[in-house]
DNA sequence: CACTTTGTTCAATTTTTCTTGAATACTCAA
DNA sequence: TTGAGTATTCAAGAAAAATTGAACAAAGTG
């Protein structure tokens, strides 16, 4: 409640329209449930509302954040692939723009955060069937079993990613 | 790194076996990508690498951790399924154990987790569309085009909820 | 009922994460 | 090369989240 309204508490925040306000707000949420900072949220939201490209100097005007944070959280977003940047000719100025295709968002999202994490936890499950193995791991009985259970968990979970790109695409 | 050895750095901690270790290890991080606090992974993976169900205060002896930690923590993981509590007949403790069944953990997750996100996330997106379609919102040029498309993703996910649960129960 | 054991709640504290803003780096134009 | 405009970095401060521990509640027991 009170955060949702958060870019209306500084004085730079005052001329967003209710229509904007809301979908920032929406946004902020979204990303509050993907435990992404507010700042992130508010970016693509004010740039999804825009429609258009605009200039971090834009970006930190309007939402009232510093130019630090618009920079991270920019970084963060085209990592990601929600945001691009585009060049102008005769203009030192990047121009930023949310990506609204699902398709487009999905693959980043798939592509970098999701297959690191299942890489690590390859790694991280085969130097615990290494550790159990060892006799003087203290292994509790019915433990290799359990996790090979983590194991079969973690190759479908490999086999889920593909399919729900595929799905989203659709 | 450091975080992975939190366990080893409490005395009480030091009656781990490398076994059990190993696997507080991996659930904390796991927890950690879930944006879950550490004592939730700990507490987790502790039940599961013992395999048998403990009581609230071997966990927080094992673990180190305060009474108040272990109790919310377990509620949490009873919420969504992943620790289930057994009475014992003349014996007023509550035994916790852990659920290691993927489909019950999935049922669990779908249940507790998304649904409510979603149906908060179909609230925000029909106040959205009110308040764009008022003239006076200041919505901008093809907002409500963009608005449609966001409409479009969220009912795709919420079409993927049950395609998901469907794969992993299988 | 008084007492014991177990689990929960919540204000205070600690830890982690986010944000800020000044310093720095980069890029181009003149 | 200098200068002006732009973006990034990072240490310090602010904010948010997790943890603790003591007080409380609940549920038996004698």
């Amino acid at each position: 409640m009170v955060r949702a309204h958060h870019v209306t508490e500084n004085t730079v925040g005052a001329d967003m329209t209710p229509a904007e306000l809301e979908v920032l707000d929406f946004f902020v949420h979204l990303g509050r449930y993907l435990s992404l900072p507010r700042s992130v949220g508010e970016i693509y939201g004010l740039l999804f509302a825009t429609g258009d490209s605009m200039t971090l100097d834009e970006l930190v005007r309007r939402l009232g954040i510093s130019k630090g944070s618009a920079s991270q959280g920019l970084r963060l977003l085209r990592g990601v692939g929600a945001v691009q940047v585009s060049y102008r000719p005769r203009d030192r100025k990047d121009y930023f723009q949310a990506e609204v295709e699902l398709p487009a968002l999905i693959r980043g999202f798939m592509k970098e955060e999701l297959s690191v994490r299942l890489s690590h936890a390859d790694e991280r499950l085969q130097r615990l069937r290494d550790t159990i193995e060892d006799p003087n791991s203290g292994a509790p009985d019915g433990l290799t079993g359990r996790v090979d259970r983590l194991q079969s968990w973690h190759r479908k979970a490999k086999r889920l990613v593909p399919l729900v790109s595929t799905f989203l695409k659709m």
